[in-house]
DNA sequence: TCTAGTATCAGACTAAGTCTTATAGTGGAG
DNA sequence: CTCCACTATAAGACTTAGTCTGATACTAGA
């Protein structure tokens, strides 16, 4: 799995070309942090149910979010006391690990919606500027 | 320098607390390669000049850009193929590495903008949801 | 019995950017 | 004439966010 070359938007690996520049988005942040937030500020639930509901609503052009990524975010989050957990087993199937938003967990919620106000107003700039350019 | 605890949105390290949870989006990508692009669908231009018009123009949050992250970024993207350069000297002063784009980047430039618009309304979305729950 | 689905997670990796440090030349203040 | 700020470039080590690969374990249905 050699790379041939290494053009924007398209690789080719082998005898396959693929896209893969960042100009094509595979590379941006996709937020995980405050769309787990959103979630858990409207219910308590744990990771899998978390994954499959980002899945439904917040995929972002289309791709399935990674499940790794969302538990150790989880973890993370858990850790710098923005969530808290429990674990809940039934009679049948694996134990679950319910999350919860900490009151630290709203506050960091609410200043993620404060950054990324700003943000999206700093990306709305660079799109104006494209407007004009093209 | 070790940490003592790691709240959301402060962290005590030694004897100063300092804020440091990614809500406040210090962590976000700055999006060098499309602001740079952007510089340099305007004119040929060398990286100190290129860091100096991100600061004047784009820097978020009132930061500096980071010079070794503007290098980095144009010598990946020459390697692309998305720019060019050539060396300039002066009698005076030291040696430019005078950038400029290519019919690639031009190409890379416009899918930028396409991927920010897809973002924008991914992170307008983020947004809009957040004014809901807080 | 095999497979798909539920549920969690570690290890190794990549991409973007930061922090620290290094280099080298120029111009002005003291 | 020396020191400092500014111009100009960049390598090395690191951090953060996320991906890819694979592992474990239990359940339900074909």
């Amino acid at each position: 799995m050699e790379e041939k070359n290494s053009k924007c938007c398209e690789n080719t690996i082998g005898n396959k070309t693929i896209k893969k520049c960042s100009c094509m988005g595979n590379n941006l942040d996709k937020l995980i942090q405050p769309v787990v937030l959103e979630i858990l500020m409207q219910e308590r639930l744990y990771g899998y149910k978390i994954l499959k509901k980002i899945e439904e609503k917040w995929s972002l052009g289309g791709d399935v979010p990674d499940s790794t990524g969302i538990y150790r975010t989880l973890s993370k989050m858990q850790g710098q006391e923005i969530l808290t957990f429990e674990w809940e087993t039934q009679e049948t199937g694996p134990a679950k690990k319910v999350y919860s938003i900490t009151e630290e967990g709203r506050k960091c919620y609410k200043s993620w919606i404060e950054t990324l106000k700003g943000y999206h107003k700093y990306i709305g700039n660079i799109i104006e500027e494209g407007e004009k350019l093209i």
